[in-house]
DNA sequence: CTGCCGGTGTCAACAGTGTTGACAAACCCG
DNA sequence: CGGGTTTGTCAACACTGTTGACACCGGCAG
C-alpha cells in the first residue's frame, strides 16, 4: 500500500557509493545525492533516520572489495595478513572512506563478514577464543589506525605523495640538532618507501608476536 | 604599525581550548569562538588561514598534556610505553581531539617534542636510525589507530562504554553459528575489560616484537 | 464504486557551517 | 596633518543536516 517507491536503499546506496568512489567522501550530501537520484533531499530520511546511518551503510558496502574466503592450504598468518593488508587497502582507495568505517563497529553485514574471516583464521592458529579476540583487536587497531594516519597522503596520488613525504622528512631534518637529536637523526629515515611498506612491516611485527602466544 | 591587535593566535587558542575541553571538538566554530572572544568570527582569517589551521594549532596545544620528561634510569620500553600511553589517553580525554590530529604530521612544537622523545627512546634501545624509524611509524599507527577507534565510545564516559560493548557482544553472539561459527564463538570475548587494557597488551606485544629486532 | 489510510516524495524553512570582499577604525611614520 | 598598514566589523554567499506541512497515489474496507 502507499505510493509506489522510486526510491530504496539498494538504489540510494548504490548512487551514494558512485559518488563516493568518483568525487570521495566529502561530495556526499543529501542535496547532491538528491540530485543524482532525481529526487528530493528530504526523501532520503524516509530510508535512512539519518545521513549518518546512510554514510554507515555506504561504508560497509564499499566493504565488498575486501576478499575472505581463504585459500585452500593457506597458513593462518597468511590469511590473516591478507585480509589486512586488503582492508587498508579498500579504505584508502576511497577519499577518506576510512572516516566512515572507523568509531564504533557497524555490525553491517561486510564487516561482520570480515570480522568473522579474521577470528577464524586466528582461532586456527590454535589461540583460544579469549586470544583470538585479543588479537583481533590488535589487528584491527594497527589497520585502521594505519589507514586513517595515510588516508589524506593516499588521497593525493603516488606522487605526490613522494613529494610530501620528502617535505615532511626535510622539515625534521631542518630542526635544532641541540634540541632535537633524535629526530633530525631519524629524519632521514622517517616516511621512507610506501605507507603501505610500513604498514606491512608493523602488521608482521605484530603476527609475529601473535604467532609466539605473546598476546591474550 | 597598524590598528592595535586585540587577538593574537596565544588568546585565540587558548579560548578555543577552552571550548574544545568543555564541549568536544563539534562545538568548536568560527562563530561559537567569536562570541567567546567577543569579535567577529572574520576577524580570525587574519590570524589563520584556515579553521582547519586553527583547528590544527589547537590540537597540538592540547597535546602539552602528554609528559616526554623521560626518568631517570627508566628502561627505554617503558619509557616508549609511558608515552604511547598518555598520548592515547590526551586524545581520549576530549571528545574526538583524534579527529584533529590524526592525518598527516602537523610538525608543531608538542608533536615534534613528542616524536622526539619517542625516537630517542629508540635509539637508546640500541636500533639504528632506519629501524628506529621503522618502529617509529608502527607505534604511532597503533596509538594513533586505537584512539581513533575507540573516541566515540570513550566519550561516553566508563559507565556506558560497559553497556556498548554488552551490546556489541549480545549482537555478535546471536548471529547465526553456521555462518558465522568465529564469531558466535569468539564474542563472548570480543571487547571485554577496558578498551585502555585492550591497547596497552598490542602495545606490549609490538614492543616485545621490536626488542627481539624484528621490525626495520 | 467511494472513501480513507498510510507510505512516499516535494517544498519551504530553520539553524547551523566556512569563507570572502568591501569598509572602518586605529595606530606608526614621514 | 596625510598616507600606509594592520586589524576587526559587517553583510553576503554557498553550503550543510533536518523537520513539518502538504500532495500524490496505491491498496483495502465499506
Amino acid at each position: 500500500m502507499g505510493r509506489p517507491a522510486s526510491l530504496s536503499r539498494d538504489r540510494i546506496e548504490a548512487a551514494a557509493a558512485q559518488i563516493v568512489e568518483t568525487e570521495g567522501v566529502d561530495a556526499l550530501s543529501a542535496r547532491r545525492l538528491g540530485s543524482e537520484l532525481g529526487c528530493d533531499p528530504s526523501a532520503l530520511y524516509r530510508h535512512y533516520t539519518d545521513m549518518d546511518e546512510l554514510r554507515r551503510c555506504v561504508g560497509d558496502r564499499l566493504l565488498v572489495a575486501v576478499r575472505t574466503t581463504a585459500r585452500v592450504g593457506e597458513p593462518w598468518d597468511r590469511t590473516v595478513r591478507r585480509i589486512c593488508i586488503d582492508l587498508r587497502r579498500t579504505l584508502l582507495a576511497h577519499r577518506r572512506l576510512a572516516d566512515l568505517v572507523q568509531g564504533a563497529p557497524t555490525r553491517l553485514p561486510n564487516e561482520v563478514r570480515i570480522s568473522e574471516a579474521l577470528l577464524a583464521a586466528l582461532l586456527r592458529s590454535g589461540l583460544d577464543p579469549a586470544q583470538a579476540a585479543g588479537a583481533y583487536h590488535a589487528l584491527v587497531e594497527l589497520t585502521i589506525g594505519s589507514a586513517a594516519i595515510d588516508a589524506d597522503v593516499a588521497a593525493q596520488g603516488t606522487r605526490a605523495a613522494a613529494g610530501t613525504y620528502r617535505t615532511w622528512r626535510n622539515d625534521y631534518r631542518r630542526l635544532d640538532p641541540e634540541q632535537f637529536p633524535a629526530l633530525t637523526a631519524a629524519a632521514e629515515h622517517l616516511y621512507r618507501g610506501s605507507a603501505a611498506d610500513r604498514f606491512e612491516r608493523a602488521l608482521d611485527a605484530l603476527l609475529l608476536a601473535l604467532s609466539r602466544g605473546t598476546l591474550g
